[in-house]
DNA sequence: AGCAATTATTTGTGATCACAAACTTCCATC
DNA sequence: GATGGAAGTTTGTGATCACAAATAATTGCT
């Protein structure tokens, strides 16, 4: 109905997903503002779309909305992350445990070897590489038995807890807290369809993964990579910070 | 910023807060057309606000985008359903838990009323005071240790679910599947301050109100009801249908 | 009457505009 | 130099408009 051809999506949408996806990869600093219409700016398009797009990240929580109508990034706190972690552990070990029955042979292959990319990106230090494979990781095991509940509420929590991850899981912190030896539990799990096992390794490894992050002292590292803003996307405080 | 004077809270937000009550309290049929227009005709206001309320209830499941753009109330389906009550399972299992802590008399006291308030409604077969009663139980537990993490995400299924019910919880079904005595558990539970009892407890209720009727059958019974849009909000279809 | 094609209406999308609140900058004063 | 207020700018909100796609209504044909 938009003024863009049949095959198209509408603006709001590939705005939403192109935003979306910046939180997902860590480009979003807490605590900064994000305007409408500086985003619009970016992308050349009105304030219109981009104006839905983050009210919808606000509904979804990856975004917070101040009193005044100030989109920002949520600020961490602890007992927000453990609220999340406990979030986590909850949906993903019963999407886990409800992918069993939908499990294939490919499946299993499939994660193995996004596993072997997990370990490569954790070996070349690559920040964006592991964040998107870890990812994938665990989404391709979830969308198995996943239907259209647990998902958009998985989704939900991984958006909250991203751009906290830019801050803890940058240098050292990323061949540390290693998530690969998890992986291989659930994986094994999987293999002998063991549900039970299943859920214990998927608590195990985000109860190790960020879990652990709770008790650590995270003092923001610096914001040197705050600028870097890879996906053309802008935040409120132009160029200057 | 916008057009009203300080005090009073955005026309969006006031939108949003009315259809979403509108939707909890059972107004809105399954599978009938949300238009904007119609709406905002009905509230007296523009387009713009109109629209970004219900992109805000569909960014939380409460409705359901079709491709073409057109908003609806979804249907829901066997697997759905199943897949809704083990997510209220999981969530409020471990928002009950992490209540725990902070229960205090009064809130148990606060309990027992509002069980009681329950009854009088399943007495007095009254549909709609059923809900506002039962759900006002619930999310009063569930906001004793709750943050800004879980209540949302329960809200959210709690959404997905209401429309449903109008089906379901009409009539004998209002009586028969009486949730109080599973209330009754929960209570005492809380009163030991029994997290593992107060666990089994809701989930106990969860499967036993709303769980069983995954399996039963569940055809509309009519839609004779429907066009009492009781908060004043008019769906799709003018008054003909 | 039944059905397909055409016209008419409805509806979502996105752009633009006006307005007021909020934020920033700047300057005067203590 | 720090603090307070005033002017200027930025920003969110909501209304209106134009456009095209989708739906509904109507007509024409078999």
């Amino acid at each position: 109905m938009g003024s863009s051809r049949p095959g198209t999506q509408s603006l709001q949408s590939r705005t939403y997903r192109a935003l979306r996806r910046s939180i997902l990869d860590g480009d979003f600093v807490p605590g900064r503002a994000v305007t409408i219409r500086g985003i619009a700016e970016d992308l050349g398009i009105s304030p219109t779309p981009v104006r839905e797009a983050l009210r919808r990240l606000v509904a979804e929580r990856a975004l917070t909305l101040s009193a005044t109508g100030r989109v920002s990034v949520p600020v961490m706190t602890r007992e927000k992350l453990a609220e999340l972690v406990n979030a986590r552990i909850c949906l993903e070990r019963q999407a886990a445990i409800d992918a069993v029955p939908g499990i294939t042979d490919r499946v299993v292959t499939r994660l193995v070897r996004l596993n072997r990319a997990i370990d490569r990106a954790i070996e070349a230090a690559d920040h964006r590489r592991y964040l998107v494979t870890h990812r994938d990781f665990h989404f391709t095991l979830y969308r198995v038995g996943g239907g259209e509940v647990f998902l958009p509420l998985i989704e939900s929590v991984w958006l909250q807890i991203s751009p906290f991850l830019r801050y803890t899981l940058s240098g050292e912190h990323l061949s540390r807290y290693s998530t690969s030896d998890r992986h291989v539990e659930i994986i094994e799990a999987l293999e002998r369809r063991d549900a039970t096992a299943l859920g214990f390794a998927v608590e195990a490894d985000i109860r190790h993964g960020i879990g652990a992050l709770i008790e650590s002292d995270w003092n923001r590292p610096d914001d040197a990579a705050a600028g870097a803003d890879t996906a053309g996307i802008r935040t409120a405080d132009r160029e200057s910070g």
